[in-house]
DNA sequence: AACTGTACCCAAAGCGCTTTGAAGCGTATC
DNA sequence: GATACGCTTCAAAGCGCTTTGGGTACAGTT
């Protein structure tokens, strides 16, 4: 079923048909509602391709997903993400199209969803230190919100967390309980999150004196077997830590396997606060959550850098949107005071 | 940039310029080449709307993803899958269009897809015991590839573990280590994978000899949570279990949860095997694996239904393709023979 | 009776591509 | 010298929609 038809059936021309179905005022209510009958009858939608062609607008927003190109990792938050995100299309009637790329060469799938008029917009994910999509993105010229941030610049749109308070946050919990050797697990430090993670780490413990132990500090892809080796490590090394801060549910999980495997129990012997974006298979959420945790949804996350991509879309001289979200610290089950000795 | 523009500049005509970067014999090899270093000298790329409206194709492919309408939970194993289906479609030069859809209302998301003419095929998610999709799929004529199986009937294309035998095998596998009661905590016994796994737990029982208890048989949706206060409740109860079989690597992680939180050890005090999709940031492939698992990769999954797919659709004649692939039993630090007592 | 305004509707052009049918132009054939 | 035949190129139509710039009919105004 296409316009043609559909006009002919009606017999009205394809105009008529396309004005009443678009909400257009010159064409009397009686035929409006004759024209919407007949189109939700014969199952009519406007065929995407020729109104994109004809508007010059696809409806559809392009998310470009990093895949780690050595061990073909995707982050599992985006699942979460996505489903936010999909949640203010679906409201506005926009498609998703998802690119995963190897995060080596994300700059050819840019210009290709661009080049061939794929999308309206785009959602830059996994953000680095010194990105160089932030030119090609400006230069290209699409509508974009970066979820996360890339340089401090002020010319572009993004939706963060504030890792680095977060950081120092958490850090300062744990001194304040008395805590003195505390470790940081953290995600990839090339990635921009990471980076201000560890930077809040630091400002922590400057902040109550205590020193900076490189030995302390772990940084990779993250992983669960990650985690469990690096604490299990860091716990069986002299002067082991009392204290972990650890980016992420999933290395959480890790170190309280490693945790348990030396015989210490999570929130006694050792304490430990995770960073958690409220993933929904895997929620931190009991009456007191198992782990004390620096909470953020990162579904909400997508829903707000949707909807702030779709009115940068709709308004393109506007001044770019940028918002800065607290994580909340809740307390769970998983720190105390150190053991004296 | 674009092709009329693109022929001014190379004082070709569009036709000419248009078969020579589409590879038609009638032009020659010399212009074949000043066009095809123009167009990457330009960075042209074909507009998608207007090659799609002109050759009917669209060279993308639908994904629709059901969130269960009340959670709002979207699988984690989904994250995989895609990343593998998309390593497909780069290579054969497809998009992929992501719909996260409530599960109660799927059925316009497949109409929309289609009638609006945004896909070439599409990969249906989540099967369901009798689900309704499958006569609306066939009846609106579009190429489609099950992840996983609806019916038994023939006449569609499918992926799928055999999820019976697996958990047949498992369950025997416990059975005759000793174990006498194992629990199942499964998924949501409404999707068709559960379904069989529920069948294969049974059936393993049955060779053994085993009663069937429903008290040892749990089904929600996975997540860590849930497995957690299953597992926890089973282990308080009389007659607890000794071993347990679990449907993914979340329901693993809050099983062992559970279990520790006893004062239990897994893998001496009880037994686990899980199922595992072998996703990225959840490995469980340490040179001794901590758990005990029927692994079948998801990823391999994606691929083998993109590629599925992709030839269905340059081939619209051809028989259904399905395959049933078997998961295989990896051993791991989480099974032993029961402790006596 | 002629004019203006308003409400409704339409023909045709155009979005950027592919594809059909045909044309121009050497070279070989009779 | 006329005809046929490759080889290369092109003009124009068409994909399904929106949008411009009208047109028609009828009521109200002068």
């Amino acid at each position: 079923m296409n316009l043609k038809k559909l006009a002919e059936i009606l017999e009205l021309s394809p105009t008529t048909v396309s004005r009443a179905l678009n909400g257009f005022p010159e064409v009397s209510e009686a035929t409006r509602e004759r024209v919407q009958q007949a189109a939700s009858e014969h199952h009519y939608q406007p065929n995407a391709k020729a109104k994109g062609l004809a508007t010059g607008r696809t409806f559809a927003i392009g998310h470009v997903i990093p895949v780690s190109a050595g061990h073909e990792m995707v982050n599992p938050v985006f699942a979460d993400f996505l489903s936010g995100a999909s949640k203010a299309y679906l409201a506005a009637h926009y498609d998703m199209l998802l690119s995963l790329v190897d995060d080596d060469d994300e700059e050819s799938a840019y210009r290709n969803l661009t080049a061939r008029g794929r999308v309206d917009g785009i959602i830059v994910h996994g953000p680095k230190v010194d990105d160089s999509r932030l030119a090609l993105l400006q230069q290209l010229g699409v509508p974009f919100v970066v979820h996360g941030r890339m340089t401090e610049s002020a010319g572009y749109s993004w939706v963060d967390v504030n890792n680095e308070g977060a950081f120092s946050r958490g850090t300062s919990f744990l001194a304040d309980l008395g805590h003195e050797r505390i470790a940081l697990i953290n995600g990839l430090e090339s990635m921009v999150f990471a980076h201000h993670r560890r930077a809040g780490y630091i400002e922590g413990l400057a902040q109550h004196g205590l020193a900076i132990d490189e030995r302390l500090m772990a940084s990779a892809e993250m992983t669960e077997p990650y985690a469990y080796s690096r604490v299990a490590q860091m716990l069986q090394a002299d002067n082991a830590p009392t204290a972990f801060i650890v980016s992420s549910m999933i290395l959480a999980i890790g170190a309280r396997r490693a945790i348990e495997a030396q015989g210490l129990v999570l929130g006694r012997d050792v304490s430990l606060i995770a960073f958690d974006d409220d993933l929904s298979y895997l929620k931190d959420s009991e009456a007191v959550p198992q782990f004390t945790a620096l909470r953020s949804s990162v579904r909400e996350a997508g829903v707000q850098c949707a909807k702030n991509l779709l009115r940068l879309i709709d308004n393109p001289q506007s001044e770019p949107l940028q918002e800065l979200w607290e994580a909340s610290l809740i307390l769970g089950d998983s720190t105390a005071p150190p053991l004296k000795e």
